[in-house]
DNA sequence: CACCAAACGTA
DNA sequence: CGTACGTTTGGTGT
């Protein structure tokens, strides 16, 4: 065999690498936005893949440690015990850089009781008993004594791990002077001040080598230590021990017994899909494109690693009749795609399990169609609301939609989100969606036709199926496509502003924004951006050198809170100046986009992206009418130009009050929490009473307060001293509280103790209707992941009951609406909130459909209180 | 032009 | 060191 034929092996010390990188790299510029420490993983993983690249292994793996503890620290209790504990930071980055390499396909290895580097050892030296040709990559110097003729060890030189130093055997014996075999001598004469191991003090690696040299082996000069003359001789004599020692340590164990062989470390095909989640987690870029393009797969479509895409059935492109005659004919679910261009429908595609069928849209079609698109007849689609909400505007009802596979994908996976049916495709029958390349004028492959868009829909659906829990399923059936066409007809109705309202206030607020920000510049004498945070640091901190405010990433906050601090501890005009601008360009900011937003009906017409959460709960973009302001008496000015619309009576808004305490209420089954809610007093008060052991009437609004604050803190999984710094109270205060709190509804703590439990247990939360987040890192070995997951865990079954109580609500307020005959209709969910526009002589059906509807949209040991409010506006019918 | 951080609005 | 969102702005990097 020559050289040119013989396969390379290559196995890499991760742990030592990754943390060399972990030091090379700043922390600041390799951190999530939750916290996660990236350095050391983005460090190793870019010097990996250009390792891959330059060596083009056709073998490969990664060795770790396991611990600190290994068969060594056994037999030397002080081997390496002068290493601080590596950084938290550091450990937890860890177990991501294994998941990294393993969604890459390289094989992780580690076994208790050894070190990575015995592991590279011995598969280094079976590679070389095999044929192989073996590269080892390790920043332990150790491995120098495996390097021979078929093993060349890859050294990352001091500046980190962007440069690796190859040494075979010339080169080491170049460096040393002595062959690779006798390098653990060296190490074991001059010590190693990083293990732990003393060698014989006075003696470098010039001494240990003369000596080596001049007796040939470590041995011989053992057994001749009386020979050697001077001061170096008398310490190699008191220090025959520890050399011996020294020796036996570093020596690395070539037979370690491995579940795999060099040849099973065969490259392996990446998963694509994997490679793309972890990263997109770790918020790599950049690294992305360089690792499919080192280990052989193409980033940008994930083509490579998709089987062949199966063939979708050649549509028949039939008319209006024919299509209706297809449709009908149809007995099982039938795939369904709307083409639409500016909302209104164009082509249409229909498919079953095995042929397909297309038109064009046009009044034929439509009237064709109209009676099976609106029957019960089965249907799936993806992304189906903007299509219901096109067949809305032709008149047409859309019936019988059992299925929306971007729905479905996003109940078994909030979190990722997979946005296109392209993402479905690959993921759940891992091919590729045909897609025309929309930067190519005359595009190299086509895209799908419609009724080839229903074939996968229809393929997706039914895999999709098949793995969806069962409860799930029911969360999906029952609640989220029920939910879709309720949200179809609320964005369809919008909601009236006035434009009058609208103007006149932006062009009072512009005025003051004008105003205080001449004064603002007069209060230090120069112009300044008051917008940018980054001048304002100027001002406040160089200039007129304030206290320095909390730290962000790029210097210290300026935000309100902040400055109303600054204001108490070192007043200046300027804090109070900037305030009152800040607070009237960002109300100025709000109408003028909703003024924008509004359409030539006079309505706001927002999208709720019912995807849109990690908990259940819908958003609301373009724009945004789920953050219209309300705290402040000016800022209901602005929800006082919602008002009802032209042909309409009034706005009806109703609320859930306290609908998580509720629900925590129920899950807990806390007997005092519950007594609270039937008891009929006021939460607060009556949890202020228990907590204070006062009586409620002696409740004052400070102890109220703090309950109040409490009680919502426990939601959100709030510690003592997030409660402390709410309250600005002591932290042992707050500690008292919880403590105190906690003495009396003792059922509360069990229960968010044991979901979180039970959710490290099983992967995943539940809400009471059985809607699931995934939770994996409430294992993470990292503190600040792991305790960020805990308290979103303790959170998600709470927010996300809520979420499915309100989407119940919704649906079957709408339904019954219609089912009565009713005019009046939803407009706005603002999560536990519902606004209905009210057609003359309709309100008391419509209140107390209303009222029935949200009270029972759940059976929970507490009842669900509704309150309703009437009005011209919606200001006004708030309360 | 694309992306990020900071700030701030809601439940 | 309290959950869940979306939008705007300024600033920076491509």
């Amino acid at each position: 065999m020559t050289d040119a034929e013989k396969p390379t092996l290559l196995v890499v010390d991760g742990h030592s690498l990754a943390y060399r990188a972990f030091y090379a790299l700043p922390v600041d510029n390799f951190s999530t936005k939750d916290g996660q420490h990236t350095n050391g993983i983005y460090g190793f993983l870019s010097m990996f893949v250009n390792l891959v690249k330059a060596e083009k292994p056709t073998h490969l793996a990664v060795a770790f440690d396991t611990s600190r503890q290994s068969f060594r620290t056994r037999e030397y209790a002080e081997y390496k015990a002068n290493r601080s504990e590596s950084p938290a930071e550091f450990k937890g980055q860890i177990p991501l850089l294994q998941e990294c390499l393993e969604a890459m396909g390289v094989p992780v290895l580690k076994k208790e009781d050894f070190e990575a580097d015995d592991i590279l050892a011995t598969l280094a030296t079976q590679g070389a008993a095999q044929g192989f040709e073996v590269l080892v990559c390790s920043g332990d110097r150790d491995t120098i004594q495996l390097v021979n003729d078929d093993v060349t060890l890859l050294y990352p030189n001091v500046q980190g791990v962007s440069q690796l130093k190859r040494y075979d055997t010339a080169a080491v014996i170049e460096k040393y002077g002595l062959p690779p075999e006798q390098y653990p001598d060296i190490a074991a004469l001059v010590g190693e001040t990083s293990d732990n191991l003393p060698g014989v003090p006075k003696v470098g690696e010039k001494t240990a080598v003369k000596w080596l040299t001049q007796w040939g082996s470590l041995d011989a000069l053992l057994e001749n230590a009386d020979k050697v003359t001077g001061v170096v001789g008398n310490n190699l004599r008191e220090h025959l021990d520890g050399v011996k020692r020294n020796r036996a340590l570093n020596r690395l164990l070539r037979d370690v017994e491995l579940p795999v062989g060099p040849s099973d470390l065969e490259m392996k095909p990446l998963d694509g899909q994997a490679v793309r989640d972890i990263f997109a987690r770790l918020e790599f870029r950049t690294l992305l494109p360089r690792v499919f393009d080192a280990l052989g797969a193409d980033a940008g479509d994930g083509a490579e690693e998709a089987r062949p895409t199966a063939t979708a059935p050649t549509p028949a492109l039939l008319d209006a009749d024919a299509l209706a005659a297809w449709a009908g004919e149809s007995t099982d679910t039938v795939g369904l795609t709307l083409v639409l261009a500016q909302g209104a429908p164009v082509q249409i595609g229909l498919a079953r399990a095995d042929s397909a069928a297309e038109a064009t849209w046009s009044p034929a079609v439509r009237d064709a169609l109209a009676g099976w698109l609106a029957s019960d007849a089965p249907k799936v689609m993806a992304d189906a609301k903007p299509q219901v909400k096109a067949l809305l505007r032709e008149g047409l009802a859309l019936g019988g939609i059992s299925s929306d596979v971007i729905l479905a994908g996003w109940l078994v996976r909030p979190s990722f989100p997979d946005k296109t049916l392209g993402d479905l495709v690959q993921r759940y029958l891992d091919e590729k969606l045909p897609e025309a390349d929309p930067t190519q004028l005359v595009p190299e492959t086509e895209g799908a036709t419609p009724g080839q868009l229903a074939w996968f829909i229809r393929r997706v659906a039914e895999a999709q199926r098949a793995e969806l829990p069962e409860r799930v399923a029911e969360v999906l059936d029952d609640i989220e496509m029920p939910t879709l066409t309720a949200l179809a007809d609320m964005e369809l109705a919008g909601v009236a502003v006035s434009h009058e309202k609208l103007s006149g206030f932006s062009a009072e607020l512009g005025a003051r924004a004008d105003a205080l920000a001449r004064d603002a510049y007069a209060a230090i004498g120069h112009e300044v951006n008051l917008g940018s945070p980054k001048q304002l640091q100027e001002v406040l901190f160089d200039e007129l050198q304030l206290p320095k405010t909390r730290k962000t990433k790029s210097g210290y906050t300026t935000d309100a809170a902040a400055l109303a601090d600054l204001q108490e501890s070192a007043p200046h005009p300027f804090l109070d100046l900037l305030l009152k601008h800040r607070e009237a360009t960002k109300l100025k900011q709000i109408i003028d986009a909703l003024d924008t937003a509004t359409g030539p009906d006079g309505r706001i017409h927002t999208t709720y992206v019912q995807t849109g959460s990690q908990t259940g709960r819908l958003s609301s973009t373009d724009p945004n009418l789920q953050n219209i302001p309300i705290r402040t008496e000016e800022s209901r000015r602005i929800r006082a130009a919602f008002e009802v619309g032209e042909g309409y009576e009034t706005l009806l808004t109703a609320d859930y009050s306290q609908i998580e305490m509720r629900i925590m209420a129920h899950l807990s089954g806390d007997p005092g929490l519950i007594e609270a809610f039937n008891s009929g007093e006021d939460l607060h008060r009556f949890v202020g009473a228990r907590v204070f052991g006062v009586e409620p009437s002696e409740v004052t609004p400070a102890m109220r307060t703090k309950v109040k604050a409490m009680s919502y803190g426990l939601v959100y999984g709030l510690s003592a001293f997030g409660l402390s710094k709410q309250l600005r109270i002591e932290q042992s205060e707050a500690k008292k509280l919880m403590l105190e709190y906690f003495a009396r509804f003792g059922a509360v703590r069990d229960y968010l103790r044991g979901s979180v439990e039970q959710a490290r247990q099983d992967g995943y939360t539940e809400t009471i209707f059985g809607r699931r987040r995934p939770f994996p890192d409430l294992t993470s070995m990292n503190r600040v992941l792991r305790e960020n997951a805990e308290r979103a865990a303790l959170n998600a079954p709470i927010q996300g009951s809520a979420a499915d109580i309100m989407k119940v609500a919704l649906f079957r307020i709408r339904e019954e609406l219609a089912s009565a005959g009713l005019r009046s209709r939803v407009l706005l969910q603002i999560h536990d909130e519902l606004v209905v526009e009210v057609a003359a002589g309709e309100w008391d059906a419509v209140e107390s459909i209303v009222r029935a509807r949200m009270a029972d949209a759940a059976e929970l040991s507490v009842p669900l209180d509704v309150q309703i409010g009437r009005g011209d506006d919606w200001d006004e019918a708030g309360h």
